[in-house]
DNA sequence: CGTCTTTTTGACCATTTTCAATCAGTGTGG
DNA sequence: CCACACTGATTGAAAATGGTCAAAAAGACG
């Protein structure tokens, strides 16, 4: 998860890899498309863009031309306050979807920058109606996205607003390292969440300095150690105790 | 805004009013449907409800077999810690569609209750694939407002998060104002928000003795007042300069 | 190695919570 | 119309959580 920061800019126009052998099709957590969805979506796919941590994939305020399916990396969703307060509002990982609300209602409203270097998969805004018209199993599918959003952001909310520092900081760990778990190949090694502590304080909406005492208790109690610049869980479970996690079912999820 | 609140239990299975009479489709605020659209909406439609207020419309962790729009009144969609703490996520207002997230991915994830007696249009969970496969311009309307909830989580996650008490109050009653305003008719008199302190406290993430000392602020300033169990907005430019608010484009919404 | 960024610490300050009452407004029954 | 019961709004004081400032330590990177 922790790819090594390639220095200047890719941008390359990468080959254009047909959809069917996409890496993310392999995985179990994904629904298996039909051959006439993959052939649609093949030809909705404009490009493939690769850029490097740090780039700002998407602007507040600005309009976008284009829909994103993340390929792999990871990045983040922000707002800022006018005083350059900032807060994350949810991480991206591969086979999430960015841009819907620029596309549905024009305006960004939220900023998006790579975490990691990301791989990104381009779609046209200007056929997603035709997507609706024609593929009614792919339009479903990007509702449920949507609405797989607002239940992160739902929880989310529940955090910030009514956890303690300690309890928000370990839940922040275990959905991090839950939902980079399920995208799991065989060859992945340990899992690293790729993430500073000032990374952790905007999500969390704590202050860089109390975040960091939070993050030290965990680590004395053995349930995560920072390595270098990212995270590294070594107790799931003690965590969940701690943030008062409740299992979700998950279920096979649509990416586009 | 703030009905009397009707006593015992209201089941009433009203008439079923047809879609084409619709109180809610004559207000401005929403996008204008086909005739076919109509017709199928209005099959669609399986019966209307009146929950008195306090009413659990939906529960967490309970599957329910209907999706609904608000016809009339405010709700309020919340989470619970196991300690029973709780967070409300967002009010739900004419118009809004409920029970999206627990059609898709079966279980409800929060709860919602009635804040002022309530009337809802219900319609059948099993139909919605229909909709999809038959009218493409309304599912994409349903995408639509799923955008749209994820934006207002979004502005209410950075509240909740970056700003500080007074700031997230001020910002909490202009968008409710707001909001309210949006769905006024030449009759609707002044807007008073139904709410309670208790509300107030539960969205903003704060104690409710301290949500009573910033509130008793913005009264003091002459902002706000607060009207039997619901608040009066006085000043809203004022609460806007105090919330940093950002005006956002607002169009035409659809709503089904 | 030297520079730059990120993590850690300590001391002190501010905001927010908790606890404990009191007050005010509404609704009810007599 | 009034006393009583409730719920929701207010207050004050003490305690706790989290924030700010300043600086040192530890890695990461070239």
């Amino acid at each position: 998860m922790t790819q090594a920061a390639p220095l200047g800019k890719i941008e390359s126009n990468a080959r254009h890899m047909p959809c069917h052998a996409c890496v993310l099709r392999g995985l179990e957590k994904f629904r298996d498309f039909t051959p006439r969805e993959l052939d649609f979506i093949s030809g909705f796919k404009v490009n493939e863009l690769h850029l490097p941590p740090g780039s700002t994939i998407l602007e507040e305020q600005r309009h976008s031309a284009h829909l994103y399916t993340i390929l792999g990396g990871w990045a983040f969703r922000y707002k800022l306050l006018e005083d350059g307060r900032r807060q994350i509002l949810n991480f991206v990982l591969p086979g999430d979807l960015l841009g819907l609300q620029g596309s549905l209602m024009g305006e960004m409203q939220h900023s998006v920058e790579a975490l990691t270097a990301v791989r990104l998969c381009v779609f046209e805004r200007e056929r997603l109606s035709e997507l609706y018209r024609q593929f009614p199993s792919l339009a479903f599918d990007i509702t449920w996205l949507a609405a797989r959003e607002e239940r992160m952001l739902d929880e989310h909310l529940l955090s910030v607003g009514r956890r303690s520092a300690i309890e928000r900081a370990a839940y922040l760990l275990v959905f991090l390292f839950d939902r980079a778990r399920s995208l799991q190949t065989a060859e992945t090694g340990r899992i690293l969440l790729p993430i500073s502590q000032q990374h952790v304080a905007d999500t969390l909406g704590l202050s860089i300095v109390h975040t960091n005492k939070t993050l030290r208790k965990l680590a004395e109690r053995g349930l995560i150690r920072w390595q270098g610049r990212a995270c590294d869980v070594l107790d799931e479970q003690g965590l969940r105790t701690i943030s008062a996690w409740h299992d979700t079912a998950s279920m096979n999820r649509p990416f586009i």
